[in-house]
Parts: C-alpha cells; sequence; structure tokens
DNA sequence: ATATAAAACTTTAAGCTTGAAATATCTTGA
DNA sequence: TCAAGATATTTCAAGCTTAAAGTTTTATAT
C-alpha cells in the first residue's frame, strides 16, 4: 500500500497508484498525530472520538446501524466501542417502543460536554497539521475528492 | 474524525477540517474496498500486503526498525505481521553477523513471485477505484499531497 | 395463523495496532 | 576493562477491526 518511490515507477495507471500512495500516506501520518494527542491530552482514542463526532451532530440519537454505516466500519465494530462509551458514561442506548431490536444511541450531556472540549482541540490540530495548504488549495482539494466519492459511491 | 457535513460548519480552519474529512474518508473507502478484495481474491490482508510492496523494493531487505519507519507503524507491529509472514514462507529473517541485535528481512523467491501477482491485480483495482479522476486532477492532487507531507515531516 | 425471510444487533475468533516494558546486543567514556 | 547508556527487537496488555455466525425481533407470503 505504501510502496516505495524509489524506482519511480511510470506508464499507464501509476499516476493514479502514486495519488493513493500519496493520500494513504497524508492520512496515516495525520491520523497517527491526532491518536497520539487525543491518547496524551484528553486520555482517550481515535475510533472512540469518531462514534462521539458523530453523535453530537445528532441529539436525539443514532440507530447502531446508521453509525456503523457513517463511519465506514463493521456493525460489530461500533458494539464495542459504544460498549465502552457507555460505561464510561459518555453515551446511553436507550431502547425504543416501536422496533424492540433497535436501540437509540446518543451522546449523555457528560458526553456531549466532553465532545465540545476535544472537538475544539481537535480543530486546532488539524489547522496546524494542514497549516502549509493554503485555504484555496484546501478547497480545490476537497472538492476534487468530494467528487471522486460520489462517483466511486455509485458503483456499491 | 469522521465528522458530518450536515451542520455545514463555517469560518477560519473550517476548510482544512472539511479536507481532511474528506482525505480520511476517501482512505478509508478505498482501503475497505482494497482490504475486501485481498481477502477475497488471494487471501491476504493489507497490513501483510504493505510490508510486503516495502520488501519488494528492495531485494537485499530491510532491517525491522526500517520497515517500522517506512511504514508509519510501531515496532511490535511489524514483528507480528513479519512472523506470520515467515510462517507462510513468504518472507525470511537473515541475522546478520555485524550487528546480532537486528535482521534484515526480505522476499523469498515464492514471496517475491506471490506478491509480483497480487501487486498486479491492486494497481488494477486502483486504476478502477481512481477511474474517475483525470491523469491530470491526479497528477495535481499528489503534487499537493507530497508538497504538505514534506511540511509535515520538517516540524518532527 | 404461521412458516420463512429479513433486519438490527451482539458475539466470536483471528488478526491488527499501539505504547510500554523486557531482552539482548552494541557503544562509549572513565 | 567495564559500567552506563544507547539501539534493535520482541513481548505484553488493552483496545480496535473484520467477517462470519448467532440471537432476537419484525415483516412478508402463503
Amino acid at each position: 500500500m505504501v510502496a516505495g518511490p524509489l524506482p519511480a515507477p511510470s506508464g499507464p495507471g501509476k499516476d493514479r497508484l502514486r495519488l493513493w500512495i500519496r493520500l494513504l500516506r497524508a492520512s496515516r501520518t495525520i491520523e497517527a498525530e491526532l491518536r497520539e494527542r487525543l491518547k496524551k491530552e484528553f486520555d482517550t482514542t481515535l475510533p472512540r472520538f469518531d462514534v462521539m463526532a458523530a453523535l453530537y451532530r445528532v441529539p436525539e440519537g443514532m440507530l447502531m446501524s446508521d453509525l456503523s454505516r457513517f463511519l465506514l466500519v463493521s456493525n460489530g465494530n461500533v458494539t464495542g466501542i459504544v460498549d465502552r462509551l457507555v460505561s464510561e458514561g459518555l453515551v446511553a442506548r436507550a431502547r425504543r417502543n416501536g422496533d424492540r431490536r433497535t436501540s437509540m444511541v446518543r451522546l449523555t450531556d457528560e458526553g456531549t460536554k466532553s465532545f465540545a472540549t476535544i472537538a475544539a482541540a481537535h480543530e486546532g490540530w488539524i489547522g496546524e497539521l494542514l497549516g502549509k495548504v493554503s485555504e484555496e488549495d484546501a478547497r480545490r482539494l476537497t472538492g476534487m475528492l468530494t467528487s471522486f466519492r460520489s462517483n466511486w459511491e455509485g458503483r456499491e
């Protein structure tokens, strides 16, 4: 995945391969830095942060399946992370009257407060880590990645 | 991390935050697809592929520490993955005369042959998954990400 | 009604990942 | 020389991740 630049391959398709490698290395580098800071400064993890960020947008809560779909991870994965967040009092599960298979998952008041603090720091970190990318480049890149993604989603 | 587009936040720094979210979602989407195909078609995993890709570039082999640095993962992580590749006969460890703490890790002949096959398929998949990105955009994006990364690396 | 399928979620086994501690080896300086 | 520190790697515990199998509940088609 993170194949090296050494032989500098060329030919058809190589530009896209190179793009993918850069994309992956960039996101892994940033992810690693964020993970470390979340651990050191807030004693939490990236997956917990992801779940809380998803829930923060929707005060009334989300279904487990919506959560896993949104986060692009498996169902079982979310179960474990939510379990831990519940045991820490940051997230609550609420059985629903209508469909007893499902449960609404939402941030507790403590979870909401906690996330707001962490998210503010997180936004600052991103600004710092991507500081060298101009605002204009950021918007251009975002646009390219968005159109890529919507194209891609069409195929599944 | 994968915070949602719903409230459509704005303000200083929001463009970079949005860029980061797009970047992460794009790489996770592609990664998930690659993982699935590697499993289904070659019964292997992304981490194994990553290690083999790194070693493929360097026939004489790499030290464990170089490998983990190159792949942006921890030392202990690489140990486990290499252990499994060794037990599958795809990778070999060779103790060195000079420094007996270290060992050179390299692909076996079988590993080299196996990787070449998988890498060809992999390149095709990337071409397919990124097919909607024009070659020109691919080069532009790559350039932006490269300069980002070299800027970033300067700070550590 | 009631079997059958579908859906939502959890559990499980295997593997990946990290950070920290442990081990072994090498290097350096008194 | 040899103790102290540095380096390379492995081990360990905890948590993350997936795919597949299992459980409970709901929907559908006789």
